[in-house]
Order: structure tokens, then C-alpha cells, then sequence
RNA sequence: GCGCCUAUAGCUCAGCGGAUUAGAGCGCCGGCCUCCGGAGCCGGGUGCGCAGGUUCGAUUCCUGCUAGGCGCACCA
């Protein structure tokens, strides 16, 4: 909670007249009643009584004036202004002293101002990104892998320890197709060259072919079925592809800031289903049905949930319930998220749901953290039917976007490619966080090459032209790394501009919409919240000059701080903050 | 047929377990002083899908409906 939220509740929880005998106003949580009210002359929180009515069986005007009283007898310094008003206490701030409080916060903790540390030992399992290695690495994965990201820096952000796994599609049918169609139609040389686009020839020619031919499928099967029995060959081959696709996924994430702790996929639990499987048959969960094995779920009001094809093979479900079960025996988290898109509920709903029949209680920490689809020019994005956006044209794309403005608007800049790179890749980071998680998101070439209004380059740039003043001052003689230092220097009653009080309470709300987007598994509110932050900076920096100013050393220390919440917001979306552009 | 998700301004979207007067961007129109970076700033706004319910109060919670999207057995 932040800073000035957590000293009213704690304020009023004291001042509140003690409840009836078996009424307990302590169940309340009173910091999270307490908001901002709609206009700043009201104050700068609100703290509305309503809810207190019925426990205190008073009006709720008859509350809020006697609290305001209460407060009033004896206001602490802090608190300019407390008064009832609508059955709302109002608080005013004593403007110079938050802005001290605030501002030395940031100062002293830094690159670590915002976090709650809420996580300490605790371990997170993250899943994100996963894909497919028999398929192209295409846009439609942009929003696991950048959301994936940004939860890791989150819950790594706010102590917890982070496990990013990349649970690589790398054991099914479609593996089948690549042997099968890598047999038929292979070129070894060309697969030596260059073996992206000779893999994804093969993709696409298996696709094409099996449209004319149907029996293609069944050789995968069939192919698959080797596979899983061990025969060295298609195992050889099966390998290389792997290998390459994963090389070519490394690279690309090295390009968006990213890391794995383990690309544990599901061939990584080929040899893991057995204890599952055994388990699920001594609780007795298993039937024959239409040949295959199934775990019915009918009083949970589910499908059964397919444990073996009818030719013994396993499933994906299979896998998911081996590496569940893995994933609590290896790392015994607190949470485990799996982003993943939304068209895969029933199915993990299907596969905690099992678990929980088989009484593994841990389930209950494991969560989908479902994402809204990609369409693209009003067509879900299908790799299969040759629709094909690749990741990395649009990483590429965005970069060059990017570089011709930078040529336009900055011509002297050094390394032009390197912070194109960070501006491009930064643009469409954001963009794929700008909306909740669930909503669908049309992706077209306009929109996503855009650099104005609610951007990632529009937050990159404020942050930029903070960075340009700050360092304006130091080559004027100006110690900005000083400043603050002792606080005891300065003069926060300076920063008494509207604008300047504004800022100061955005700054001090980052540590709520960092817990905000925590609760939420979504990062959105941060988005959105750096884009405000940006906003009314900007527009306090254009009205208020700086450099100069008879408040400067203060202006200076506030710009410091918003500096400091923006590079730490950046960070934690996993964009880079270019410090010229 | 059953289930899940979504519905807020012309368009794309915020609005945290309710609260005083619902916001932003894009687009459109009009402005920005030889002054800290114009990827910027300022101004221009008769909008919460429909119908009920709970409440002192509902965009927010509940129910039903409508529309769109996505799932529902050997793909993942």
C-alpha cells in the first residue's frame, strides 16, 4: 500500500469509536475503502463512511463528521486539512511533506522503489511462451511470451523467487508430420544452410499435401508412435529438428530481453506419465471408453478428460497432469501460472480438476492465466493455413519504423540501430500489454508501427527527455546524484504547483499498481499507469520551467524521482529504457 | 445443445471486492512564446448492449436476454 494510504487508515482505524459488542470494524479493510476523490479541492483522499453505517448503526454524515472531529483534536502535521462532507472525510495532505516523504522513498530505495516484497521465499513457476517446434515461431505468440515476461519481472520484482519455464511443444502428432514430411520431401543441404526456412518448407508443404492426401496424418500418427517407442531413427531426426528450432527461439527472445530457467517441455515427461497414469488408476478414476482410456468429470460438470488414445499413445492432457505433479515435486511453489490462450480453459480446468479428484491439494495454486487471441486483418492467426506473421518481422519491422524517425528527428544520435532496436521492440511490447489480458487484439501493421499517443515509444521518449534535462543539469555544474541527499537541504514548500502535487501523488500510488497488477496476474494497470504518470508529467514540464527556477534543486530531485518510477516501470513491462532516442 | 470470454465516445480501449460530476489514445477541427527534445503540450465530448434484481446509491454485484468470439474425445 502506498505510502499516504497506509498513514490514514492506520489514523483512522485509531480515531474509528469502537463497534458494538460482536461487530468489528477491523474486518474492514479501511485501506482499501479509502480513494481518490473526484476533484483535488475536495482533498486528496476520501475515505467514504458508508459502509460503517450498518455496523456503527449510525448515518453515515453522523460518522464522517464525528471522525473528521475526532482527527481534528489532535492533527497530526502531516494532515493539512480533514473535514466531513457527504458522509465522506476528505483528507488534505500537508503538500511538503509528502512530497518529502515521497521523494526520499524513491531516493533511498532506488531501483527497488515499488516493491512490496510480498514474495519473499516464495517461488513462482511461470510458463510462458511454449511454443510449438514443429510449427513457425509467429506473431501469435508475441502475448504469451511479452506477458509471460513482464509477470516474471513483476513477481520477481516483489521478492518472489521466479521459475520461467518454457514448456516446449515438442512431443505429439505434429512432430510426426515433420518426420514424415521431412522424409518425403527433404533436402538435407538446404536443411544444413538454412535451417529455418527449409523447417518451415516442410511445415508448410506437409499442410498443403495432407489437404490432397488425408493418409498423411495417419503416417504422422504413425511416425509419432515410432517415436514414443524409441526408434533410433525418427528419435535422430527428431532431435535435430529440436535443436535447431530451439537455437532460433533463443536468439530471437535474446532480442526481447528474455531468459529461461528451463525449457522442460513435454518430451521432457515422455518417460513421466507412467506414476500418473498408475496414480489416477489406484484411485480408481479410470474408464475404457469408445477405446481410450478417460477420467470422467461429471460432477464437476466437466468432459471427461482423455488420459490414452485408443492406441495406448498419450495425450497432451497426459503430459500437462505429468508436469503438473513434476512442477510440485521439483519446485514446490507457491503459484503456478500458465499463460496460456484462453482457448485452452476446459482443458486446465479438465487437468486441475483431475488432480483435485486424485487429491493433490496443491492444485489449488496452480492457476491459467488465459490471454484473448490475435486476429489478424479479422482472421485468427492459423499457421496451418499459411496465414503466417512471423515474431521476428515484426520485431524487425518495428525496428526499422523506429530508425527512420530517429534519422528524421535525431540525426545525431549514436548507435541509431541499437536504440531503434529498444524503441521498435519497446513499441510492441507495449502494445500487447496496453490490453486486458482477455480482450481480443486485432493486429494490423498501422496500429502496431504507430509511435504516438498511448505507446511504448510516447513512455520511452518522457523518459528520455528526463534523462536529457537531468543530465543538462549535471554538465551546469549540478550534482543531481546528490540532491536529496539530505533532504534537510531542501525546500519541498517549493513544490507547491498543483501540477507538482499531482505528480507526487502518482509517483506515490506505483507501489498499489504494482500489487494491483499482482492480484490481476496482468499487467495492464502498470501499462496504463505509466502512460498517465507520462501525461501529467509532460504536461507539468511544459508549463514549469526547470533549470534556473528559483526551486530548482527541489524540481530537480522530483524529476529524479518520476525518472526513477518510469525506469523501473519500463523495466518491469521488460522494455528497455534508451536514455536518448 | 452445454460451457467459458467479451460488450463503455465514430474507432481502439482504461475505469482495482460499489460511492460526490465516467476517462485516455486514435481520427477530425483549432492553437503552442527564437525558452530544459514537437515521438511533445493546450483546447473542442448529448457514450456504459437490453430487461429485471439487491442497495441510501450500480458502468461496477446477481439473474435473464441479445450480439460477437472461443471451447466441448483420441490435435495441442
Amino acid at each position: 500500500m502506498g505510502l499516504f494510504k497506509a498513514k490514514i487508515a492506520e489514523l483512522i482505524k485509531e480515531k474509528l469509536p469502537p463497534a458494538s459488542p460482536g461487530l468489528d470494524p477491523d474486518e474492514v479493510a479501511l485501506g482499501d475503502l479509502l480513494e481518490a476523490p473526484p476533484d483535488p479541492a475536495y482533498g486528496d483522499m476520501a475515505f467514504p463512511t458508508f459502509s460503517l453505517a450498518r455496523t456503527f448503526r449510525r448515518a453515515p454524515a453522523k460518522i464522517a463528521a464525528d471522525l473528521a472531529a475526532e482527527i481534528n483534536r489532535a492533527r497530526p502535521d502531516w494532515l493539512e486539512k480533514v473535514e466531513a462532507l457527504n458522509g465522506y472525510v476528505n483528507f488534505t495532505l500537508n503538500k511538503p511533506l509528502a512530497a518529502r516523504s515521497v521523494l526520499t522513498a524513491i531516493k533511498s530505495e532506488g531501483r527497488r522503489y515499488g516493491s512490496s516484497g510480498a514474495g519473499q521465499g516464495r517461488k513462482v513457476v511461470i510458463d510462458f511462451s511454449s511454443p510449438n517446434i514443429a510449427k513457425p515461431f509467429a506473431v501469435n505468440l508475441l502475448r504469451t511470451t511479452v506477458l509471460g515476461q513482464a509477470l516474471s519481472r513483476l513477481y520477481a520484482f516483489q521478492g518472489y523467487e521466479v521459475v520461467r519455464v518454457n514448456h516446449l511443444g515438442d512431443w505429439g502428432t505434429q512432430n510426426g508430420q515433420w518426420i514424415v514430411g521431412y522424409r518425403l520431401w527433404g533436402d538435407e543441404a538446404a536443411l544444413a544452410a538454412n535451417p529455418i526456412k527449409e523447417l518451415l518448407r516442410l511445415y508448410i508443404r506437409f499442410h498443403e499435401e495432407a489437404e490432397k492426401h488425408p493418409e498423411l496424418e495417419d503416417q504422422a500418427r504413425e511416425a509419432f508412435h515410432l517415436l514414443e517407442q524409441g526408434d533410433p531413427e525418427a528419435l535422430a531426426l527428431w532431435k535435430r529438428f529440436r535443436h535447431l528450432s530451439i537455437e532460433e527461439f533463443k536468439r530471437v527472445y535474446a532480442r526481447m530481453g528474455i531468459e529461461f530457467d528451463s525449457y522442460a517441455g513435454e518430451a521432457f515427461y515422455s518417460d513421466k506419465m507412467e506414476p500418473v497414469i498408475r496414480l489416477l488408476q489406484e484411485k480408481g478414476m479410470l474408464v475404457e471408453s469408445e477405446g481410450a482410456t478417460v477420467a470422467p468429470l461429471d460432477e464437476y460438470n466437466l468432459p471427461p478428460c482423455l488420459i490414452l488414445k485408443s492406441d495406448g499413445s498419450t495425450l497432451y492432457p497426459t503430459r500437462d497432469l505429468a508436469a503438473a505433479l513434476y512442477r510440485w515435486e521439483q519446485y514446490q511453489p507457491a503459484l503456478v501460472l500458465y499463460v496460456v490462450d484462453v482457448r485452452q480453459s476446459l482443458h486446465f480446468q479438465q487437468i486441475f480438476t483431475v488432480l483435485k479428484k486424485a487429491g493433490m491439494s496443491w492444485v489449488d495454486r496452480y492457476e491459467h492465466i488465459a490471454y484473448g487471441l490475435i486476429k489478424f486483418q479479422d482472421m485468427i492467426m492459423s499457421t496451418r493455413k499459411g496465414a503466417i506473421v512471423f515474431l521476428e518481422d515484426v520485431l524487425d519491422e518495428a525496428a526499422n519504423r523506429s530508425l527512420e524517425i530517429i534519422k528524421e528527428r535525431n540525426p545525431d544520435l549514436p548507435d541509431k540501430e541499437k536504440v531503434a532496436e529498444q524503441v521498435g521492440i519497446g513499441a510492441i511490447i507495449f502494445r500487447f500489454l496496453i490490453y486486458s489480458r482477455l480482450k481480443e487484439i486485432s493486429f494490423d501493421w498501422q496500429t502496431a508501427l504507430s509511435f504516438d499517443g498511448d505507446t511504448g515509444p510516447y513512455v520511452q521518449y518522457t523518459y528520455a527527455r528526463l534523462c536529457s534535462i537531468l543530465r543538462k543539469a549535471g554538465t551546469e555544474g549540478v550534482d543531481v546524484e546528490k540532491i536529496g541527499e539530505d533532504p534537510s537541504c531542501l525546500c519541498f514548500e517549493k513544490l507547491s504547483a498543483p501540477e507538482e502535487a499531482a505528480l507526487i501523488f502518482e509517483l506515490e500510488r506505483f507501489p498499489d499498481v504494482l500489487i494491483q497488477c499482482e492480484a490481476g496476474r496482468d499487467p495492464v494497470a502498470l501499462a496504463r499507469y505509466l502512460l498517465e504518470l507520462c501525461r501529467v508529467f509532460n504536461g507539468y514540464y511544459h508549463q514549469h520551467r526547470v533549470m534556473g527556477s528559483d526551486a530548482m534543486a527541489e524540481r530537480l530531485f522530483l524529476l529524479a524521482g518520476v525518472r526513477t518510477v518510469l525506469q523501473n516501470g519500463l523495466y518491469l513491462l521488460g522494455m528497455s529504457a534508451p536514455e536518448e532516442m
